[in-house]
Order: C-alpha cells, then sequence, then structure tokens
DNA sequence: CTTCTTACA
DNA sequence: TGTAAGAA
C-alpha cells in the first residue's frame, strides 16, 4: 500500500511515516518513480511504534528494540536488559499517573459538593 | 489527485 | 510535527 493509505489506517500522518523510516523504525520498498510502498503488515507495526513512543520511549530505543519483536533469533542479555529499564520506567510513570488521578478525583468531588475547589486547594496550600 | 524532497515556523 | 513550494 502507498503511504497515504497506510496514514489512513493508523492515524500517523504521512510526515510521521516519513520520519519513522528517517529513524529506522519502518522500512519500505520504492516503485520505480520512487513512491513508498508498505507490506499490510505495517500497519500493525505502525501501531507498535506509536505505542512505544507514546509511552516515552526515544526513537533509538525502539530502533534497537523493535527487530526482536520479529526475531526472536537476535534477542541478547543486553536487550533483555534494556527492556527491563523501559518496564521499570514505564511502570514509574503508572504511579505517577495514579496520584494525578487521585487529585483530580478529589478535585470534582469536591466540586460535586460545594460547587467550588476552595476547600482542596485551601487545604493544599496550608 | 497523491507523493517526493527540502526547508521553515 | 505541520505546512509550503515545485517537480514527478
Amino acid at each position: 500500500m502507498r503511504i497515504g493509505d497506510l496514514a489512513a489506517a493508523t492515524g500517523a500522518s504521512a510526515r510521521s511515516l516519513r520520519y519513522y523510516e528517517e529513524q529506522g523504525l519502518l522500512a519500505s520498498v520504492r516503485s520505480p518513480g520512487g513512491q513508498r510502498g508498505y507490506p499490510h503488515a505495517a500497519v500493525e507495526r505502525v501501531g507498535l511504534i506509536r505505542s512505544l513512543l507514546a509511552a516515552g520511549l526515544t526513537s533509538a530505543t525502539i530502533r534497537d528494540v523493535l527487530p526482536c519483536v520479529a526475531d526472536e533469533s537476535i534477542r541478547t542479555p543486553w536487550l533483555a536488559d534494556r527492556l527491563g529499564d523501559e518496564l521499570t520506567r514505564v511502570e514509574g510513570q503508572i504511579a505517577d499517573l495514579h496520584r494525578t488521578r487521585d487529585v483530580l478525583a478529589e478535585l470534582v468531588e469536591n466540586y460535586k459538593i460545594n460547587g467550588t475547589a476552595e476547600t482542596v486547594l485551601s487545604t493544599n496550600q496550608a
């Protein structure tokens, strides 16, 4: 499929898809006219890339880690450590989000009761 | 009409 | 990342 089709199928802009390729995250074949071509499997590939990017992994990290998803043969011990570090980091992010959620939930509850957040705000300032 | 590259906000 | 310009 062409870049426009992949963009429509993944939600990523054509700009991003070219950028992923430039970063070595996504491969493509060129038609005689220079047009990029992608296999249908690219849809899943892009989905994973976007998830990892959204989770905070850098392009460089994804570049190193992504190939082991397809080739189990290239899984090395240092790669496992690499993934372990990312897992730890993401778990930390989840913990932070839980705290943020609690703060927002309490704020919302106070609005329901008082129609204002004065209680929470004044409490936290004290 | 769609994509390509390059370059700028 | 988005968008513009000129070419294919």
